[in-house]
DNA sequence: CATGGGATTGACT
DNA sequence: GTCAATCCCATGC
């Protein structure tokens, strides 16, 4: 057989190579990239970075139980409780040891939108999931999956930005809902997308 | 061991 | 605009 068009070959999972970057680069380098879990998945168009250096990061108290998964290995997933009701998503970042995650904030809906759908109970397209809880809930993303690999072997894979898609234009601003280095301008969003939990 | 605080969301005034 | 839900965990006594 001769090989498929681009378009149609699905896409490769993101190696282990590029989550062991500088978490600004990956924060940026996600958006437009597929976050795949069950049948469902749905284009990045939200991000924000977290790193130890900051005391916004989970990672800044050092290591414990709770941060375990952020001083591990890149390319995994960090999914933590957050106000005793959500599941957040991350990807991990930088070499192991450092501490640092991307939160993954919102997604244009791609595959298994019905399901997504049902999860949330029928809404619009632009709000199954338009917030860092939203998203998980819609793609059925677990506590039970942190520390997963996001390269291919584990439940949630994050693949390579669709080959027929041209680079979206960011727009950067202050990360949402923190209290601590609330100034740094650490989140990425799809210049005027409609399917980001706010506005830039 | 008791306490306080969230990387949020949806319902309500 | 305000506010409660809900629970894990880091911190401090």
């Amino acid at each position: 057989m001769s090989a498929e068009p681009a378009s149609l070959r699905p896409a490769a999972p993101l190696p282990h190579s590029f989550y062991d970057r500088p978490v600004l680069d990956v924060a940026r380098d996600l958006v437009g990239c597929v976050v795949a879990h069950g049948g469902t998945s749905g284009v990045i168009v939200e991000t924000e970075a977290y790193h130890h250096s900051e005391p916004a990061c989970h990672a800044y108290v050092g290591l414990t139980a709770r941060t375990s998964t952020l001083f591990g290995p890149p390319g995994r997933a960090y999914v933590y409780r957050s106000y005793g009701i959500h599941a957040l998503f991350n990807a991990v970042c930088e070499p192991a040891g450092v501490g640092a995650a991307v939160l993954i904030r919102a997604l244009e809906p791609r595959d298994g939108v019905e399901s997504m759908r049902a999860r949330r109970g029928l809404e619009p397209l632009e709000q199954l999931c338009s917030g860092p809880g939203k998203l998980t809930q819609a793609l059925g993303i677990e506590l039970d999956e942190n520390d997963t690999p996001l390269t291919g072997a584990g439940p949630v894979t994050i693949a390579e930005r669709p080959a027929a898609w041209r680079a979206p234009a960011l727009v950067a601003g202050p990360r949402i809902g923190i209290t601590k280095a609330v100034e740094l301008p650490w989140r990425f969003c799809v210049r005027g997308s409609r399917h980001v939990s706010r506005p830039v």
